[in-house]
DNA sequence: AATCCACACAACCGCCTTGTT
DNA sequence: CAACAAGGCGGTTGTGTGGAT
């Protein structure tokens, strides 16, 4: 049996860890483009590589992969993230196959390091009902704003669009204000979200599913009254997008209204 | 220039599920 | 059916880097 076969070359072995040097990728890409992936024990054995399986398949999925999308996440992956861990919690991989070229572990990352740390500054916890109301009633109308910001702009000065950025659809034809604006005036309901859909919102060549929506957060997201960001705090969409939501005061004022409101925090 | 600190992300660990014998 | 190994997943840790002091 292989299995028994690949347990014994882990004793037998002294097997490197930390990170992957240049060569070592590149054994790995070889024999992967010689032999397609999967069997990783075996790969690990036979491609020369001092690494186990596990730790084969965790660098070629998350790192080497040729899909694997390099660089920010943008307005439109970001949404969906908070869109998705709102109905699903920490299922990573799943919420990984509606972000193409986005890993589970890249995903996680951008919870743990921008979103939980948001929580921390409000003081609640990322988990809690508490602090999903806020992304839902906030965040997200929020996200939904300078993506089309975004787009604007793009549109105004199409010069000023950098190559490397693929291009927002304008404010009017933008996926996700559309689907807002077609499911207001009718109840929205739940459905299973199918996992070959591809969300692609560069092009435009696919719908948003309907559960994007609920009656719920379409509430929310009518709910969004916080002033914009000041100018001077944002200096860029995109500075805006990878730093976070709002600077500490305009936190502080999230909190106070609602404490003063009677609202989420009350 | 040196040190400290926070952040981002790659990598590891342990548990669970699934498939095979 | 039980035992075992591989693969997958989520949680956690380690490390490099850049900015602040």
């Amino acid at each position: 049996m292989s299995s028994k076969k690949g347990a014994k070359y882990c004793e037998d072995v002294e097997l490197r860890r930390g990170p992957w040097t240049l060569e070592e990728d590149t054994l790995l890409i070889h024999y992967i483009a010689r032999h397609g992936e999967g069997r990783w024990n075996h790969l690990a054995r036979c491609s020369g590589l001092k690494r186990t399986g596990k730790s084969c398949r965790l660098r070629w999925l998350n790192y080497l992969k040729p899909d694997v999308k390099r660089g920010n996440l943008s307005l439109e992956e970001q949404f969906l993230i908070l869109e998705l861990h709102s109905k699903w919690g920490n299922r990573w991989s799943r919420i990984a196959q509606y972000l193409p070229g986005r890993t589970d572990n890249e995903i996680k990352n951008y919870w743990r390091t921008r979103v939980q740390k948001q929580a921390r500054q409000l003081n609640v916890d990322s988990n809690s009902s508490v602090f999903r109301d806020v992304v839902r009633r906030y965040w997200m109308p929020r996200l939904l704003e300078k993506m089309s910001s975004a787009a604007a702009a793009a549109a105004a000065h199409p010069s000023l669009v950098n190559p490397n950025h693929p291009a927002l659809p304008t404010p009017s034809h933008h996926p996700l204000q559309q689907q807002l604006d077609t499911t207001t005036s009718s109840a929205s309901s739940f459905s299973q979200p199918n996992p070959s859909t591809t969300y692609n919102y560069h092009n435009c060549s696919t719908e948003l599913p309907e559960f994007m929506f609920t009656d719920d957060s379409l509430d929310a997201l009518g709910l969004a009254t916080l002033p914009a960001p000041s100018s001077d705090c944002i200096a860029s969409v995109d500075d805006w997008a990878m730093s976070g939501l709002w600077s500490m005061d305009e936190l502080c004022q999230v909190r106070k209204q609602h404490e003063y409101g009677g609202g989420i925090f009350g």
